[in-house]
DNA sequence: GTGGCTGCAAATCATTTGCATATAC
DNA sequence: GTATATGCAAATGATTTGCAGCCAC
């Protein structure tokens, strides 16, 4: 069940250990951005000892060997991302949910800019999500 | 020598107030994106009652009447720019500076996705900027 | 066996909050 | 005159650091 996991963390040359095993999972199972808080409080239920310091050295391990990404969208804390393929994200101000955005931009890419080089490429965009313009509008569509 | 400031102020319907005409001007003068600190430490010299909590209220206001943007790709704290026209950013991972990109991406910019309704698009590109490419290679290039 | 990891507590840093005083209009 | 802004000190919240004991290899 974790050996996907623990093969990815070998291929690394990453220790393995249970906490990064369970933080893997947990971002393969849950793809809503999550911040450290929600994972360490959600792993703790069934690992009373994990420590929080522990997820933070976790995704830092995991950020160097480009495994996860970190996303600066929410601006107050760190969302995490298990990385797959060049995406961007949506940051609904209302009900606060980060989505995948899927679109890409010829001009942005991993271009270079003016001599810059460019390693890393965020896409954020920020405004009220499908959902949420449904409650404004007082669920005049049906549902 | 304020009455631009005091002129961008009325046509918000802002009070006019010091605090606010010295931010302005300092972001006016100031195209390096800096954070609250570096704009509080600079103001200070010259306005020793200034209090870290005015710059934070000041920047709050602009920020709402859309005088101000703030950024987020450093994801340690904010960094704010005087926003004209749309354009994108580049953060030198190396220097820390950042830097304004003006590509424009057309399926990027403004443009709804996926039934989500977009108020804000920013383009944070990271990587190393020329300058340090420069000092990586030992300054092989005359200058 | 040992260097790297975990987990705890304390420290740090950006930002927010509460409140008394001061000021724009 | 009054609502709003300023400035101070204390609180908060995310993240980092120091360190003792533990575990993967």
């Amino acid at each position: 069940m974790y050996e996907r996991y623990v093969k990815l963390l070998k291929d690394h040359a990453i220790k393995i250990t249970s906490p990064r095993l369970e933080v893997l999972k947990y971002l393969d199972e849950h793809h809503t951005h999550p911040n450290v808080d929600e994972i360490y409080s959600s792993l703790k239920k069934d690992h009373p000892s994990l420590s929080r310091t522990t997820v933070y050295n976790s995704m830092e391990i995991l950020k160097k060997n480009k495994i996860v990404q970190s996303l600066t969208i929410s601006g107050s804390e760190l969302r995490y991302d298990i990385k797959e393929g060049l995406h961007h994200h949506f940051l609904c101000k209302q009900c606060g949910a980060i989505l995948d955005i899927s679109i890409t931009c010829p001009n942005m890419d991993r271009t270079l800019q003016g001599g810059h080089r460019v390693e890393e490429v965020h896409g954020y965009f920020k405004g009220i999500c499908k959902n949420c313009q449904k409650k404004e509008k007082g669920w005049q569509v049906n549902g």
